[in-house]
DNA sequence: GGATCGATCTACT
DNA sequence: GTAGATCGATCCC
C-alpha cells in the first residue's frame, strides 16, 4: 500500500471541464493503514463517517476537520481494508484564476489538505464518490525512489513515528516542527 | 444527552 | 510563533 501512495506523487489530480478545470500535480501524499494505523479514521471500525474507507480502490474519502476544512483520501486498498492516501498538497497546473476564486486570495492556493480540496472545490458531498466521477486522477510515471522523500505524518496524535508522510524531494514546504516528531 | 477532540487554516503579535 | 475559529463524529455518563 505504501506503493500506491509514493506512485500518487506526480499524479494529476483535477476536478471540472473546460474553463471549470484545476488540476493539480501531487507533491504531498499520507498514507493511512485502516485498522492497523491508529491514526486512522478507521481504526476503531466502520462508522457511517468513515464508510467509502472500507469500498473499493479508487473511492473518494471526504471527511470535514475542525468545522470548517475538508479533507480528500482515495482509497487504495483492497475492499474492507479501508487503506487510503491523504491527499495533502501540490502544484497548480491548470485553473489558477478559479483556485483563486475558490480560495479567497492568490497565494497558499494548494499548500495543504484543507486548501487543495478548496482549490479543487472538493466538499463533502463528493465522500463515497468514485475517482472519475467528478474527480479525476491521472497517474504519472513512478518517480525513482531517490526522489521521493519519507517523513513523519503531519498533525495526528498517534503513531507518528510512522514514516507514510511522502514528499517529493526537493519541494518546499514550510511547516515548523516538521521533523521534531519521536524517532521511529 | 453532554463533553471532548480533531489527518487544519488564518490572523495577529 | 502562537492562539482562536468552528462543528460533526465519537465516546462516556
Amino acid at each position: 500500500m505504501l506503493d500506491v501512495a509514493k506512485r500518487m506523487l506526480g499524479s494529476t489530480i483535477a476536478t471540472g471541464e473546460g474553463a471549470d478545470r484545476v488540476a493539480v500535480v501531487l507533491t504531498e501524499v499520507e498514507a493511512y493503514d485502516g485498522a492497523n494505523d491508529p491514526a486512522s479514521h478507521a481504526f476503531r471500525g466502520q462508522t457511517p463517517r468513515n464508510t467509502p474507507m472500507f469500498g473499493e480502490p479508487g473511492t473518494l474519502y471526504v471527511y470535514r476537520s475542525y468545522g470548517i476544512h475538508w479533507c480528500m483520501n482515495v482509497v487504495t486498498g483492497r475492499t474492507g481494508q479501508a487503506s487510503a492516501v491523504l491527499l495533502r498538497g501540490g502544484n497548480l497546473m491548470v485553473g489558477l484564476d478559479l483556485a483563486m476564486e475558490r480560495r479567497g486570495r492568490t497565494d497558499h492556493l494548494v499548500d495543504g489538505p484543507g486548501k487543495l480540496c478548496q482549490a479543487l472545490g472538493v466538499t463533502g458531498d463528493l465522500s463515497g464518490s468514485t475517482i472519475d466521477k467528478g474527480v479525476t486522477l491521472a497517474l504519472g510515471a513512478a518517480l525513482p525512489s531517490a526522489a521521493i522523500e519519507a517523513t513523519s505524518r503531519i498533525g495526528i496524535s498517534r503513531a507518528k513515528n510512522r514514516k507514510w508522510r511522502f514528499v517529493m524531494a526537493g519541494t518546499v514546504y514550510p511547516r515548523p516542527n516538521e521533523f521534531t516528531d519521536e524517532p521511529a
